[in-house]
DNA sequence: GCCAACGTTGGC
DNA sequence: GCCAACGTTGGC
């Protein structure tokens, strides 16, 4: 199983919009690295929602639900998409700011990469943000 | 609001 | 194929 950092900003897709829907198509991502990590995602992988901007805090999980296939509509394009269920909403969201001061965290890409919008986690740096966040 | 980091576009 | 110009993202 794979673990992965979504991002989203909440003025655009909102982690209670997506506890509301009960479901999401992961679309709209259109950069190659980004896609790349999409490729490889797998059902029942496990997520860390992320929110960008104004609140800059991991804010709950979510499990890849259904295996990637190519985005409606972009499909001459190439981009890809996966569906996503919610799990489990934090209690206490997981800041940059926690993140950035925790020895185990600092050096994930969400940090060294800031504008990527998909990356990898590894499972201690997801068990960790879980840890902090539940 | 500013700026750093990064991606894309287009002229050469 | 290089690089300048420009656009976008996201932290501060």
């Amino acid at each position: 199983m794979n673990y992965w950092l979504v991002k989203s900003e909440p003025d655009t897709y909102s982690w209670e919009l997506f506890l509301k829907e009960g479901k999401a198509v992961w679309d709209g991502v259109r950069n190659y690295q980004a896609r790349n990590f999409i490729k490889e995602m797998k059902t029942g992988d496990k997520v860390l929602f992320y929110h960008s901007n104004k609140q800059k805090a991991v804010v709950g999980t979510a499990q890849v639900a259904s295996m990637p296939y190519l985005e409606p509509g972009a499909e001459k394009d190439g981009w890809m998409v996966a569906d996503m269920i919610p799990l489990q909403s934090f209690s206490k969201p997981v800041t940059l700011v926690q993140i950035k001061s925790d020895n185990l965290l600092k050096n994930i890409l969400l940090v060294r990469q800031s504008r990527l919008s998909v990356m990898p986690v590894s499972s201690d740096a997801y068990k960790m943000i879980c840890k902090l966040g539940l």
